[in-house]
DNA sequence: TAGATTGTTAATCGATTAACAATC
DNA sequence: TAGATTGTTAATCGATTAACAATC
């Protein structure tokens, strides 16, 4: 069987797509063609919305467009918003505690299931529903639970070293809020959010 | 006088070069070829580097590589970190104390001048060194301080009209932490922060 | 000098756009 | 049907890579 490989730009695209669906509609629109669809989503036109949604079906009607319940339902499956998929977060400072205070992560089919921290005066506490535990307890509870993906909050300085730990307890991805470029195995996975990069891009930009 | 374009691409790999050089000049390296620099930054070939820091003149010693703390220099000179800029920031609930008691902006060229909230059991509050002010006084005291980039961090029922009132308070660029997609006139510039969008891109290679 | 690596050119690759036949 | 917009092809654009002359 042929596996048709996603260009790795669409993939990063349909979350926005999901994103302006569910906008759309809560302004009552129930269709749009590409043009409209794309209006405020800078720097994408409209053929490339047309592409991208067409590497996984043809889901609009030529002459009117797209059916915006219909595509976000479309987008939703894509996306696999339907599985539930479990995260642990590794640090319950303010960083921390804002993670599992957003309500967005359930909307996009994640389960913050564990949080963890070295301040014996937060272990213990409930933050956001989950209860957080101590960093000594990190390895086995990935292993028991089985968690494959972790968000990691902690101070620069513990970044590596908690990394090592949870990628021999078998994580297999990492969200890396901290500014240390980490060092893992190639078959893992980091993606940063970088802070200071966008700032700085924007700021390149205001200059220019 | 010609204008030389760096691509936009450059200009995102800029602060990941700094901070790589940082990392190697902090583990004793003074200097590094192309080869051994790009070295654990996935997605990133020698060439690239080569090229990139071509576009601003000839750094390297061919033959031997790139001294690393002439590199920093350089790096800093052209990511213009010697400057202060000031940002605002508006929200300051737990992702806002976040960014008040991060250190990194100042190392990377830029002071919080002011935060706001609506909350009044948080204004008057010091967080990080900055008191935190009403919102009412959110574009007076921009049109005063000559601000002219924010970051974005209430929650996401207030995020346009806030965008709506700093904009007009004089506002170019705006870091946006919320989930909202922001309609903004096209000489302002918006990044935005998309914690959901990289879980989700993570998310889809470990299934892949 | 001999060995190594930069800076740069030309070739390749991939992504975006323009344009239009298909069709609702 | 007439008008409009999708889905897709071919052309364009831009970014990455390979390769090597220049040179430390």
């Amino acid at each position: 069987m042929e596996k048709l490989t996603i260009p790795e730009k669409t993939v990063e695209r349909l979350p926005l797509y999901l994103r302006r669906s569910e906008e759309l509609y809560s302004q009552g629109s129930e269709s749009a063609t590409s043009q409209k669809f794309v209006k405020d989503l800078p720097g994408i036109s409209s053929a490339i919305l047309r592409k991208d949604l067409s590497y996984f079906g043809n889901y609009g009607k030529k002459g009117t467009g797209y059916e915006i319940p219909k595509l976000i339902g479309r987008l939703r499956e894509i996306l696999k918003l339907h599985v539930e998929t479990k995260v642990i977060l590794v640090g319950a400072g303010n960083l921390g505690t804002a993670l599992l205070t957003n309500s967005e992560f359930d909307h996009w089919g994640f389960e913050i299931t564990s949080a963890f921290d070295s301040d014996p005066d937060v272990i213990g506490e409930e933050i956001g529903g989950v209860r957080v535990q101590s960093s000594q307890d990190l390895e086995q509870v990935i292993q028991i639970e089985g968690t494959k993906m972790a968000m990691l909050a902690v101070p620069a300085n513990n970044a590596q070293s908690v990394t090592d730990s949870i990628v021999s307890a078998g994580i297999r991805g990492i969200l890396n809020f901290t500014p240390i470029l980490l060092e893992v195995p190639e078959e893992i996975t980091v993606k940063r959010v970088d802070i200071m990069s966008k700032l700085k891009e924007l700021n390149y930009h205001l200059d220019t």
